[in-house]
DNA sequence: TCCGTCAACTTGTTTATACAACTTTTCTCA
DNA sequence: TGAGAAAAGTTGTATAAACAAGTTGACGGA
C-alpha cells in the first residue's frame, strides 16, 4: 500500500471545498454516499473528515451531515501550519529569503541554560545565532539549542542552509513532535543589534521543544519574530459534554 | 452509552502520566496489552492514545511502541488549550478576575467592518468593547462582534458576565468551530485609554472566528493581550511521507 | 566473529458490522 | 387538520479481523 486511501480522499474533497465545488455553509454528501463513491469503507471516509475538520475545512453535527465551514484566508507574509521549517515557508510565499549564522558555539548546558530550553546540566549542544532576512530586511532572530549526539557534525554552512534537511536526509533522523509556546518579549540588545525593528520594542517570540524518532528532545529554539512579519493560524474543537 | 470508553482509557492513562506511573521517555505497555488490561477493542485504545499524542503527551513510533514525551509545563498566568473563555481561564488559575463593559451598542455591518470581520455588509450584530481585568490590573482589550441573529436579546449585563455561558444554557446555541489568528499590533489610543499597558508599544491579538452547531458564523472577536499576561501553547505532528 | 535470515512483536491501514444517538421526514390516527 | 409516532437517514461509538510495514532479538551458518 505505496499511498494511503484516506489522504487521497482527503485530498479530493479538499479539493472540491477550495474549488467551491463544495461550496461554504452547504452540506457534504453524508458518509455513505462518499463511501459508495470512493469505493472504500466508512472508516476511511470519516478518517478523511476527520483530518478535514482538525483543519477548519468542515464541522461535523451529528445526525444532521457535515458541514463545509471554510473560506479562503486573505494571504498572510508568514503562514505556520504543522512543523514547517522556515525555508520551506519562504518557498511556499516565494519571497527571496537568506540566513546569517552571527553566532556558532559548542557548549556544555549550566544550569542557566537548563531553565530556559529544559536540556539537562551537562548535555553537549551547539548553539547557534541566526538571523534571517526575507525581501531583503532582518526580521527573524533565531536562538538554537541542538544536542551534539542527535544533530551530529552541525556546521555554521549548514546551519546557515537548513538543519532540518540536513537531518532528514543526512543523518536520516525523523522529527516527529514539536511543542510550542508562543509570546510576546521585549527587544533586548542583541534584537536591536541584529534586526531592522523599526520602533516596535516587542517582539513574537515562538519557543519550540522538538522530538526525533526516539523520543529525544533533541532542538530548543527560541524564534524572535518582529511583529509585522508574524502570524500563527490556529483551529479548535469545542469538546462536547 | 452514557460515558465513552475511549475517553475513560484516556484519562486513566493521562493520569499514570502526570503521576509519572509511566515516566518520561518510557514506552507505553503496547496496545495489545492495553486492549487486554481495558476489556476493549484495540481501536479503542488507539483513540484514546491519539488524543494523547494530540494533546503532547505521548508520541508513537512505527514498529516500536508508544513513548512518553510528557514533562509538567512551568505553570504560567495563562493559558490557551481548544477554546475556553477568559472565565474559565481565570477560575483554573484561581485569580480574581472582572470585566467591564466601556461600549455596547447594535449596528449594521458596513464594508469596512465586513473586511475585518468578515460579515457580510448588511447583517446586524452586537459590538461590544469589554476589558478584562485580573488581580485589579486591565490586562486585556476585548472586541466583539455578535450576530444579532443567533447571540439573541444580549444586554450589556449578559456581556459583563460570560457571553457563551448564556449562549449555552438560556439559548441552547452549541459552539463548535473556532478559527484564530493570533499576531502583535501596536497600541492604539483606544488601548492606551482602557488598558494599564506599562510602556509596552505592541500587544499580543487573538482574532477568532467562531461558529456555532448550524455551521453560521456568528462572532468575530479581536482580543488584545497586555505582552506579560499572555501565553499560547500549541503541538504538532509532523506528518510523515 | 560476523552477517544474514527468520520469527516475534510492534504500530499503521483498511474492511465489515452492529448498535447508539440525533435530526428530519413521513405516515398514521384521533 | 394537527399532533404524535414511526421510519428513514445522519453521524458517533465500539468490536473484530486481516494484512502491511517497521523494529528487535535470536538463531544458525560461513
Amino acid at each position: 500500500m505505496p499511498v494511503k486511501k484516506y489522504n487521497q480522499i482527503y485530498s479530493r474533497i479538499k479539493e472540491r471545498i477550495e474549488d467551491e465545488e463544495y461550496g461554504c455553509q452547504t452540506m457534504l454528501p453524508s458518509e455513505n454516499t462518499l463511501t459508495e463513491e470512493f469505493g472504500c469503507s466508512r472508516n476511511t471516509v470519516r478518517r478523511a473528515l476527520r483530518q478535514l475538520a482538525e483543519e477548519g475545512y468542515v464541522q461535523s453535527m451529528h445526525g444532521k451531515g457535515v458541514q463545509v465551514i471554510y473560506q479562503p484566508y486573505e494571504q498572510a507574509d508568514f503562514m505556520f501550519s504543522g512543523i514547517e521549517s522556515l525555508k520551506e515557508a519562504a518557498e511556499r510565499n516565494q519571497k527571496e529569503y537568506e540566513t546569517k549564522v552571527v553566532c556558532f558555539a559548542q557548549l556544555t548546558v549550566d544550569e542557566k541554560i537548563a531553565r530556559r530550553t529544559s536540556f539537562a546540566p551537562g548535555t553537549q549542544i551547539y548553539y547557534v545565532q541566526r538571523v534571517r532576512y526575507m525581501g531583503g530586511q532582518a526580521l527573524i532572530m533565531d536562538h538554537n539549542y541542538f544536542r551534539t549526539d542527535v544533530v551530529r557534525d552541525l556546521t555554521p554552512g549548514i546551519a546557515e542552509q537548513s538543519v532540518y534537511e540536513y537531518m532528514e536526509n543526512v543523518l536520516h533522523e525523523d522529527i516527529v513532535t514539536t511543542k510550542r509556546r508562543m509570546t510576546v518579549e521585549r527587544v533586548t540588545q542583541i534584537d536591536e543589534k541584529y534586526l531592522d525593528l523599526k520602533d516596535f520594542n516587542c517582539l513574537a517570540v515562538v519557543s519550540s521543544f522538538t522530538y526525533n524518532g526516539d523520543g529525544v528532545m533533541f532542538e530548543y529554539t527560541q524564534s524572535r519574530h518582529r511583529p509585522d512579519c508574524f502570524v500563527f493560524y490556529d483551529h479548535a474543537q469545542r469538546i462536547r459534554k
